[in-house]
DNA sequence: ATCTAAAATGATACCGGTACCATTTTACTG
DNA sequence: CAGTAAAATGGTACCGGTATCATTTTAGAT
């Protein structure tokens, strides 16, 4: 723990060493275009004499911009999120801008708090999952003055702009899926609704199929259980416990596919021979397992990218003329349905 | 896009609405101790009216303490990382700091981008993963007069603080284990080497028991391949390709050996009656997965709650006796070996 | 060589907090 | 009730960048 009594070089140290004002330091380092190259070369080589390192903090105060776009997630353990926050990431490296990135643990409180700290440290952007917010934050949200963008689920009136896809068309379009296969007795293993819109919009919409099909909701069907591989195979385990097994079930995350799938192997069912099973997301494994699973495909790197644009363009002045983006899902058909 | 062009309420804003002077406006807001609480309650209330938002940039600068503390670490698909990324933040989280993340990507070129980034946001300390940076890093990192800790590789002489295991130990107690079993062609299915001190000592933690053993090295019997589920099965194909097929394989990850697994389930292969298949990490799926996989329980958790205090009591001028942590791995047993 | 527009550079102030030290107010003591 | 220490409060300056506008230098035209 060397900590060095001698101040770091500001600015102005090296703008001493170069023979130059502060400003035109300044602007050289900036590579701002005013400074003539043989003064920024006498800046440049100053700085690397002195080791120089900016104070962005001195920065973010005068310039008003931190070149921070702050993040905020469910939380860190789900590979999806992880690979839509990688794709914005790399987008907006180019542009000289830095996440910072805070996991909400769908907590609206825990939100709120995201939200003040992230517009403490003047975040240029805010990037939201969801749009279930506290009236709180939603206030805070709209007196930002900043770039919002909400991912992930579509919204009919964002705070600001959406991107993301319908959950609820999704698992309308898997539910009916399964349906048109021949299943009538489709259970549904989704994720905690609580503070949770896109399980919510799940759930409404394999409601909204079963419906459309004239079949009776049948609350023994359908199991509310964490987003983790051991709960799919519990709620898998109590569904072929029950007097009428279903013959087919759709679960709202690969995850809790995966759990489910694993429930029936150990029982010796046969998938899709004697059950029917998808899952939602299309994570790595999805594919590569036996048999491999039917589930929604979900354009994470896509949501990704279109979130970094839609924020850079926000951040460059150029108005955002559309405000929802609706990137699509694909109905991935494999061996399990 | 709604910007507001009304100012943000300042400190002196809320200072002037509570009739107090702007010092003790602050010292208030951050429960100094030095105020009475009647001016406390006038400045809250003041700064509830204004919707006073705090400028950390205006503070950091000020104070010289950002409150972030910088955590790098190779990739964020990885959910091992994303368990002690968790518990350093929820660990840190009740001290006021925040954490600023990046992905290096295991290139030092990266990771010394992302550590100039952090020094200029005036990160008040910074936590890496493994040992292996670039000299001008090495350099950064010497000077920048914050505390530094090295994460989940041993080292013997750390730039300041390192907490982890020892890969090398852990990989030969598990070849060991496998050769005890009366396995003698034990495979090894490593992640890339370069830049990544972890998966170099497990590769000679593989080679000195064999040494130990009497046994000879076969390159051969070695396969280095990205952390990636389906390389572990191409891998495993490779291996199970070859004239003289392994008896046992040491995966240097559960993810990896996932994949072995599936491609001997694939070609019908008993495990571990006809091959022995053992991984590195102990995550999630590793218990649950049949046959179960017996691996290497890394104290992840606890290592992430140890870099916490590490990092908190050296913010806190306490001075850290100890240099070097090591947190111990455990061999758990389960039935693919 | 002279003039003018454009290109570079600089002086000063400010961003919004808080450190530092001085001053006032309060509480306690005898 | 004076006297004193402790508790609260305040004035001023400063952290390290850069915006703004003024000034100087340079380059091109005549």
């Amino acid at each position: 723990m060397q900590h060095r009594s001698d101040r770091r070089a500001t600015i102005r140290d090296v703008a001493k060493a170069a023979g130059v004002s502060p400003i035109t330091a300044s602007r050289a380092m900036q590579g701002s275009g005013l400074v003539r190259p043989k003064t920024i070369e006498k800046v440049v080589q100053a700085a690397k004499q002195l080791d120089y390192i900016p104070n962005l903090a001195a920065g973010t105060l005068s310039t008003n911009a931190s070149h921070l776009v702050a993040v905020i997630l469910p939380n860190m353990s789900n590979s999806i999120f992880a690979d839509t926050l990688q794709s914005i990431s790399d987008s907006l490296r180019d542009s000289g801008y830095q996440l910072l990135v805070g996991y909400s643990d769908n907590s609206p409180e825990l939100e709120e708090l995201l939200v003040r700290t992230f517009l403490s440290r003047r975040a240029d952007a805010i990037v939201m999952t969801g749009h279930m917010h506290s009236d709180e934050t939603n206030t805070l949200l709209r007196r930002a003055g900043v770039p919002i963008v909400e991912m992930w689920s579509l919204n009919d009136k964002p705070l600001d702009t959406c991107v993301g896809i319908s959950n609820f068309d999704a698992a309308r379009s898997m539910t009916e899926f399964m349906l048109d296969k021949g299943h009538r007795r489709v259970a549904f293993i989704g994720g905690l609704l609580k503070n949770n819109d896109r399980t919510q919009s799940r759930l409404e919409g394999y409601r909204a199929a079963l419906e459309a099909a004239g079949l009776d909701y049948d609350p023994d069907l359908v199991r509310e259980v964490p987003f983790e591989f051991e709960h799919g195979s519990l709620a898998m385990r109590e569904l072929l416990a029950a007097r009428q097994k279903p013959d087919a079930v759709f679960a709202a995350s690969d995850i809790l596919a995966l759990g489910a799938l694993l429930e029936c192997n150990q029982q010796g069912l046969s998938v899709p021979g004697d059950i029917a099973v998808a899952g939602f997301d299309d994570e790595r494994l999805a594919s590569l397992i036996k048999p491999s699973l039917t589930t929604i495909g979900v354009p994470r790197q896509a949501i990704g990218e279109k979130v970094a644009s839609v924020v850079l363009s926000a951040l460059r002045g150029a108005p955002v003329d559309q405000r929802i983006f609706d990137m699509g899902f694909t109905l991935v058909e494999r061996e399990s349905a």
